[in-house]
DNA sequence: TTTGCGACATACTAATCAGTATGTTTATGT
DNA sequence: ACATAAACATACTGATTAGTATGTCGCAAA
């Protein structure tokens, strides 16, 4: 990576930080360039203004930040309840980034800037419905592999732990971690009376 | 009412609306005042600061919007399961003041708040306490009706409702109105298998 | 070696922010 | 009618904001 592409993914990696924990239109520019160490003219070198920033972050840091363990947890089980149980319980519980007090970055964005803007708004469609079809993925192949009726609504199903893990980040912010422990088992039940 | 209660009240829920469209730390004193046609002068005779009036219009303005709606809709049937899905339909749909493109100013300053402030965060607990207990009152009622085991948790199946709801605004942001019907028939099929 | 451009750095601007200082009006009890 | 305080109104301040204008530095190709 050369050095100015380090430059570049480290404002946004920063960014991240700063926006998860203060929302977008509350992190400054200046804000950013003070725990970065990097110069107003290098920031708007990289980026044209603060819009073009936030779009990038959304599709490039969150991305990054949040995918991966999404496919790991996926795919660890052949049991496709056991794997989006884990996924939930890891993005709750394991992920290194997100704490109950701030809840998830992707969640957080969403309540703030879909109303906002309409170029927030689509980016953020965009990574919803990716994440959708990942899980409804993962149902259908339970489904062919029998544990599921081939009558279940997948897509509802697949939007259905979407909003519960929407709900429990919100909830999070005022109940805490200890929380997230019962909303999971109330979690596990949900997703065994499917049938 | 005195005419300067009448202006105190007026700016209170001329702020809410605003707030509720463009969260609390982007809506300026100026903002509001130029659509009260209040003077500064005014809001700080009224209010001490901008905080001040953020928790007062947690304890009043958003509580006089949200509560009568909630309470109605919790005492029409005999029915607990009825009336707990009336009042999310309600809250979704038929609530005068919100909208799915901007959620719900509680939920939304949950999001917003409750990690930046602490005398935020414990008024909006306040509230959702007052909501949960309202909710599992009426479970309760539904048990000792013979409509649901005496074993279940109705406290864990009140915040669940809540987290559902909670999950649902959000998403609303993004899918639209249409989303809250299909969350509707999932979210009745999840009372239905309460047993 | 020089030229030119990529990658920054610095200094500024106009607008907006929460809050204050200090004035004026209006209501109200006596 | 008058005094007095409540209920405003106006004009300001210093801090912060996104964004710009302009300068500089190092390195790569000619």
């Amino acid at each position: 990576m050369s050095k100015a592409a380090a430059t570049r993914s480290d404002i946004l990696r920063r960014s991240l930080e700063l926006i998860y924990r203060q929302g977008y239109q509350s992190t400054s520019i200046d804000d950013i360039l003070a725990t970065t160490q990097v110069t107003k003219g290098a920031f708007y070198y990289h980026f044209r203004n603060k819009e073009e920033m936030g779009l990038a972050l959304i599709s490039e840091a969150m991305h990054d930040e949040i995918w991966p363990f999404i496919q790991k947890s996926l795919s660890a089980s052949p049991n496709f309840r056991d794997n989006i149980y884990e996924m939930i319980n890891g993005l709750l519980f394991k992920h290194p980034f997100m704490t109950a007090e701030y809840g998830c970055p992707a969640v957080n964005l969403i309540q703030e800037m879909a109303p906002q803007s309409e170029v927030f708004r689509t980016a953020l469609q965009n990574s919803l419905h990716k994440w959708k079809r990942t899980i409804e993925t993962e149902i259908i192949r339970g489904q062919q592999a029998g544990q599921l009726s081939m009558e279940c609504d997948t897509g509802q199903i697949a939007l259905n732990v979407i909003t519960l893990y929407h709900g429990v980040r919100n909830m999070g912010k005022l109940l805490g971690k200890t929380y997230y422990t019962s909303f999971l088992n109330e979690f596990r039940r949900y997703l065994d009376s499917l049938n």
